[in-house]
DNA sequence: AAACTAAGTTACGAAATGTAAGTTAAAAAC
DNA sequence: GTTTTTAACTTACATTTCGTAACTTAGTTT
């Protein structure tokens, strides 16, 4: 009775991008590398689901992450080129909220 | 120490956007309207989510709810005006997943 | 030696999700 | 006229995911 119509990268398009925190992650990245402190003082999400969500990310090769050996170390996280391409999407996003989404009622 | 500086109706699009099955639920609805039991089966979603995903989408005015008075009664749902506004975003993962994402690995 | 810092990790309670069985209403079957 | 059927939910409960806060690690400065 269930039909799989569905094209198999779409869907797992979805399941990336849909996974709780994931775009806004990718959005608060396309202003340029950041480090872990940065993005999580940014976006209010806890160091437990941050550091999940880097790694999935960084294991679709969306992120990549980059130790400065510093004292204390520093870890920067940016966009991939896989990653960047992301960014009509966003816009896409951006530009329908601009129209229908009113913050009111 | 947070910073606030995203863009509130972007943030509540996201808020929609990324709420587990919405997305796809949007997606199978592009297709036309459909009833509670097709979609369903389509997108293999618990009754219980499924309900829960059409009332938010409703109150957010991007799915309009029919009941035909048959026997047994059908409901019908089907994306509005603002709804269908959403297909570019739909259109813009799509072409990013026939690029960049591989099923395989 | 003690304190500090960035980037995590861990334990645990709270919230979201999946599963499967039950409900409702009307009419068709028996 | 009682039982069955059907679509669209709803409910109870188990499982999974998430958030919170405290802890860990390693290399400096104090």
């Amino acid at each position: 009775m269930e039909q799989k119509n569905i094209c198999p990268r779409f869907e797992k398009a979805l399941k990336i991008l849909n996974h709780r925190w994931n775009t806004l992650l990718i959005y608060q990245l396309l202003e340029g590398p950041q480090r872990y402190s940065t993005i999580k003082n940014q976006l209010g999400i806890s160091s437990r689901v941050l550091t999940e969500r880097l790694k999935e990310l960084e294991s679709e090769h969306i992120v990549a992450r980059t130790v400065i050996p510093s004292t204390p170390v520093v870890i920067e996280y940016e966009l991939t080129e896989k990653g960047h391409a992301l960014a009509p999407v966003l816009k896409a996003i951006e530009q329908w909220s601009s129209v229908w989404v009113n913050t009111e009622e």
